[in-house]
DNA sequence: CTGTTAGCGCGTTCAT
DNA sequence: ATGAACGCGCTAACAG
């Protein structure tokens, strides 16, 4: 039996009118110290919380959220993910009225990074969403950005950036698994490569780093460079290259969601037997899932990631203090059983 | 810019006033036919949906939701992560107020759960959340449960019984990935054994099945029932016996969440290289997980299904229409690397 | 500095 | 059968 108390009950008990205690708990000034200091006491003391809803039913007040990530169809479809969930998040939350600002970029383009920069700082957003997955220095960021407003990263960090939130995966202890899983499929014959995006950022060196932490020092799976995966000419260019460097490959780890261009290949040479291990669960990369090409799938739920981002910003613009600096993902392992069950999950 | 449409709104096109629109709203009659037909029409054209919060709000509604359970500390202490989640959900429902009422009955006493029962019905509960694993006929508690109100099952389904939803996860799919993961670990070599519970219900079976699935006709795994996990001493014997039986096993999958006991006997006898996969993110599991007795387990998130199983029985009672008549949670494999992030979404 | 008041969307009397 | 009016908890404008 939960007791609700309310901002009448304060009122009351502090003998002040309840005008008098909204305007010490929205910090509007106009207040006596000490008649603050008691409220403040009392808001303590019974634990009051503010009913959201009667207070937004109040205010009508709607929330802008400037979002900046890089354009949906990249990597391979990638992005629409966790806009879904953000999506969802404004849906769920209805009666309150989250206004969506998408500003997305190309991930390969400086120039078109900072124009979504500016767009979004133009709508002056009470909230930012960003996946800092974007060319040039990060340190620009910090100075880009409309500052004194709630910020809140996903998918990969930006430490420098100082935020109210971090929602992602361990990058490290994902790659960790990977490399696990990897062992038990080739069960340590033959040689392992690494297949890496070209613009290797913080995140992707954290999975590598984790995925070799489960080799032995002197048997460390190779680093390649996914230049060639626009077209499939080049795509298979690249691997043959790769198979006839080294023919004695068991596994592939491909460390983004691209896989499946991997899996495109071991397809078209019958080479279907060699594990193969990518990120994401994206339409092509589920069709090699469920055939096999595809052994693991490795998961950081980036709809949930976009849900909680919005929802982590709509608390903290509504007054909810608190909350874990950090949201880790688990990191999720798919395979052809369990696939169909994890995407009302992304 | 979702276009909030109020019941104020249906009542000016409408040509009546609020009070109407509430009457036809809520079937509560004494409204002319002809009103209450062009007040639903404009209601469907409109996409009108009434705001919970102000209804909420208005009417400062509590909902009491009997709960029937297995005592929480039964199965390794699993039944308090559900417990966990309905609290979560209550707590973030709050201005709500949801009142639960927890009936947990002995797994293995029929009079227990008839009791348990019993005591639910007599509350009058607004709405029932399930989790039908209880000795003797099923088909009993379809004439023993109150009627005429909403009911969710959770964990394992009956499906004889006319519901609002099962929220759980497919047995077999989740037996069948087991198998796939203790190929890997045992290359297929040795023997496999599986251990099942005493009261081995439909989901039990479905995870058997599903496991067996993944083997050869001619090399079924074995199939044992635990009778002596209660006390490491009969618990030691019934192990050694197996071991007797067979010395050539290399893998055991423990269809619950008493796989821990397993892990206790393999360290035991410094058995440590055998394949071990069981069920549940639970505390004594957890710690085998870590050390590497224990190389997997599969995991259902208890905790989630609390508490969708609580926010699927508000809405409905809150006059929500829809939602899937099956939630299936997806098949959680857990390693020592994805462990610790898996604990905030169980 | 402080108290009063209207109104957010809706449910519920109570008259009519 | 229908409409007017009050109140849920809160915000914000206004009067003092």
């Amino acid at each position: 039996m939960p007791e609700t108390v309310t901002i009448k009950d304060i009122a009351r008990l502090a003998g002040v009118s309840i005008g008098t205690v909204d305007r010490v708990l929205h910090d509007r000034g106009r207040v006596a110290p000490e008649t603050a200091e008691t409220v403040r006491r009392l808001i303590l003391e019974t634990g009051f919380r503010p009913n959201l809803y009667a207070s937004n039913l109040a205010q009508a007040r709607t929330s802008t959220l400037g979002i900046l990530t890089p354009l949906p169809e990249q990597d391979s479809g990638f992005w629409q993910l966790p806009h879904n969930g953000m999506r969802r998040a404004a849906e769920e939350l209805l009666p309150f009225s989250i206004d969506l600002r998408f500003h997305c970029f190309d991930r390969f383009s400086e120039d078109s990074f900072r124009e979504a920069v500016a767009e979004l700082a133009a709508e002056k957003p009470d909230g930012i969403l960003l996946a800092p997955i974007m060319p040039g220095p990060a340190q620009e960021i910090g100075r880009l950005l409309p500052a004194g407003i709630p910020l809140c990263c996903f998918d990969s960090d930006l430490p420098e950036l100082e935020k109210l939130v971090f929602i992602g995966q361990d990058p490290y202890m994902s790659g960790r698994l990977a490399g696990k899983l990897m062992r038990l499929l080739t069960t340590d014959r033959g040689s392992t490569v690494i297949i890496q995006a070209v613009q290797a950022d913080y995140h992707i060196r954290g999975r590598v780093e984790g995925f070799r932490s489960f080799y032995p020092r002197k048997n460390l799976p190779r680093l390649y460079e996914e230049k060639h995966f626009d077209t499939p000419r080049t795509r298979t260019a690249f691997m043959d290259e790769l198979f006839s460097d080294d023919p004695d490959i068991r596994g592939i780890f491909v460390i983004n969601s691209s896989v499946h261009q991997a899996a495109e290949y071991l397809n078209e040479r019958g080479l279907q037997h060699i594990g193969l291990i990518g990120y994401d669960l994206i339409g092509p990369n589920m069709r090699h899932l469920e055939t096999g090409t595809i052994d693991f799938l490795i998961s950081q739920r980036p709809e949930l990631q976009g849900y909680r981002g919005v929802f982590r910003l709509f608390e903290a613009l509504n007054g909810r203090p608190g909350g874990e600096a950090r949201e880790t993902m688990p990191v999720d392992i798919l395979t052809a059983e369990n696939l169909r069950d994890y995407i009302p999950f992304r």
